[in-house]
DNA sequence: GAGTTTGAAACT
DNA sequence: CAGTTTCAAACTC
């Protein structure tokens, strides 16, 4: 058989422009299917042998060296048998995820010379293959070469590797128990009718990645969600597809948006695709694309903590997967620390607005104040109290008793968060806990005041502050669910006869409305100076109530 | 193992 | 660029 010692063949006549040309396989067009190893070689003409390529980036190269670059390291070092390469090769997996030999070709009329040829598409010679009039190897080098340069004229990225790369993409496929797969895409997507990109004939769905917005396959089935994709891996718990697939459902969960679908859901979506199947039939393929897409998104959209979206970075195609939720152009850090800002600065005034409430009552009332103070004998206790929430405060970096009854003793903090008479949430004690701002030295420094230092003061003063954050937080909120379901509308439109996409509204507001009751009055802290337009766009609602609030967030 | 189906590649 | 043909893998029986 042919052996791959180097490419003895290579023509020394390589037209100068094809010099530059850029080759990369080191992703198989099978996602890696066809070969033993991922690591990209290149060969050396200096040094007369293959060496890995680091990074996995295309590094220039002749195109002599193109025709002749193998990703199977092992194939390229040294030769082999066909036996023991056979031997030693664990490659792809052909139907279960389980280790098989590299696949050997059949070709019979490609002469293994075209990208019918699998073993010709990933960059080896033909080696213990089936294959009938072969000139994929040694012998017929130069043949090999001018095919290769005929098909790099019609299309220079006809050798590059079909699936994007990625840490994962680029893997070897031996062992999918220990990486997960769906991660990369496909770079030009794929154009499955009728295999529902849920059989091998799709090539995404054979590299064992979701179809993306790149496909234009009809009637996919390929997706995150889809019922029949986790139909498929049902069963295959030992699959690490099966096991993201999973994850993905309890993030999605997490969210509150029912995007993977329940076996209910799944019937639904089922109709759907028979719908969209059938509409599809009707058209064009292609006036489908958008269609599948705001499908897909649909499904997607709120799944953004799915490395999908986040870890593709493949150098050769820049267009990554985007499946992100609708909120994600919205919501920045600036926004995060701007409503912080926001609700600080207003905190304190809600403070400032109680002191000068109590400053000019003491005013008004300072014979009584004093006769008050000598006749309560507990009054010393309760400043003790007062300092020693101050502390505790300090101490856990909030100060904010928001589970404190109003009315009520102080005597509640951080770490005794249950015994007032409202128990906040983890949630709620953590961001809380979490938080060291501005908002509670002010209102520690009215609790210090002489003149408000009564426990029912400080609870008063405390229960402003948590009502005003309350309700601007809330306000943001619905701005941000305002927001969403105009983006939400906006695919809507797009996909009509498919279902809301990311139910955002819903998640949202169940969240808005579990913390605060929908009539509140909204507090007058827009005039602060902080930069708010970056805020969503206003809610069209008015909400005006009587700032009953709940502490749970 | 033969026949069929499928979709990418090649071609027009 | 769209439609058609060729091709080989995937699949079915």
């Amino acid at each position: 058989m042919e052996q791959i010692d180097q490419p003895t063949s290579t023509p020394p006549d390589v037209p100068p422009r094809k010099l530059v040309r850029q080759l990369d396989f080191t992703a198989s067009v099978y996602g890696g299917g066809s070969t033993s190893a991922t690591v990209p070689v290149a060969f050396d003409p200096s040094q007369s042998h293959w060496l890995p390529l680091h990074p996995p980036a295309s590094l220039p190269m002749s195109l002599s060296s193109i025709s002749s670059i193998s990703v199977s390291t092992d194939l390229c070092r040294k030769p082999q048998s066909p036996k023991s390469r056979q031997d030693t090769q664990p490659v792809y997996n052909t139907k279960e995820g389980t280790p098989t030999r590299k696949r050997n070709c059949n070709c019979k009329h490609s002469k293994c010379l075209k990208l019918y040829c699998e073993c010709f598409a990933s960059g080896v010679y033909c080696d213990g293959c089936n294959c009938t009039n072969c000139c994929n190897n040694v012998e017929n080098e130069t043949v090999r070469h001018e095919a290769v340069e005929a098909i790099l004229e019609r299309n220079p990225n006809a050798f590059r590797p079909k699936i994007g790369s990625s840490p994962y993409a680029l893997r070897d496929n031996r062992d999918e128990s220990v990486e997960p797969p769906l991660v990369g895409r496909h770079n030009k997507g794929c154009h499955c009718k009728k295999s529902g990109c849920l059989k091998r004939y799709c090539e995404c769905f054979q590299a064992n990645i979701l179809c993306s917005d790149n496909c234009k396959c009809m009637d996919c089935k390929n997706f995150e969600g889809s019922g029949e994709r986790k139909a498929l891996f049902r069963g295959d718990h030992g699959s690490a597809l099966y096991m993201q697939q999973t994850t993905n459902d309890r993030q999605n969960e997490d969210i509150g948006a029912p995007l993977l679908l329940s076996p209910s859901a799944s019937k639904k979506r089922k109709n759907q695709d028979r719908l969209f199947s059938t509409s599809s039939k009707d058209q064009p393929a292609k006036s489908l694309a958008p269609l599948v897409q705001a499908k897909r998104s649909a499904q997607l959209h709120s799944s953004t903590s799915i490395p999908v979206a986040s870890s593709v970075a493949a150098p050769v195609a820049s267009n990554k997967v985007t499946y992100r939720s609708l909120l994600a152009d919205v919501i920045q850090p600036e926004h995060a620390r701007d409503l912080c800002k926001v609700l600080v600065v207003m905190s304190e005034e809600v403070a400032k607005k109680i002191a000068e409430r109590r400053v000019q009552e003491s005013a008004e009332q300072e014979g009584h104040v004093e006769s008050f103070q000598h006749s309560d004998n507990d009054s010393d206790t309760r400043q003790k109290d007062s300092a020693t929430q101050s502390t505790l405060a300090d101490e856990c970096s909030n100060g904010i008793p928001i589970n404190q009854p109003i009315t009520e003793e102080t005597g509640s903090e951080c770490g005794e968060a249950e015994k007032g008479g409202r128990v906040m949430s983890p949630g709620t004690l953590a961001l809380l806990c979490d938080e060291q701002d501005m908002i509670f030295a002010t209102s520690q420094a009215i609790a210090k005041d002489p003149r408000s230092s009564s426990n029912q003061s400080t609870s008063e003063v405390y229960a402003e502050q948590e009502r005003a954050v309350l309700i601007e937080f809330r306000e943001y909120l619905l701005k941000l669910v305002t927001y969403g379901r105009r983006k939400e509308e906006k695919y809507t439109s797009l996909s009509s006869q498919y279902e809301k996409p990311c139910h955002m509204e819903s998640a949202l507001n169940g969240i808005a409305t579990a913390s605060v009751p929908l009539t509140v009055e909204i507090a007058q802290t827009r005039k602060v100076g902080l930069p708010y337009s970056k805020y969503p766009p206003p809610v069209g609602s008015q909400i005006i109530g009587n700032g009953d609030i709940k502490a749970e967030m």
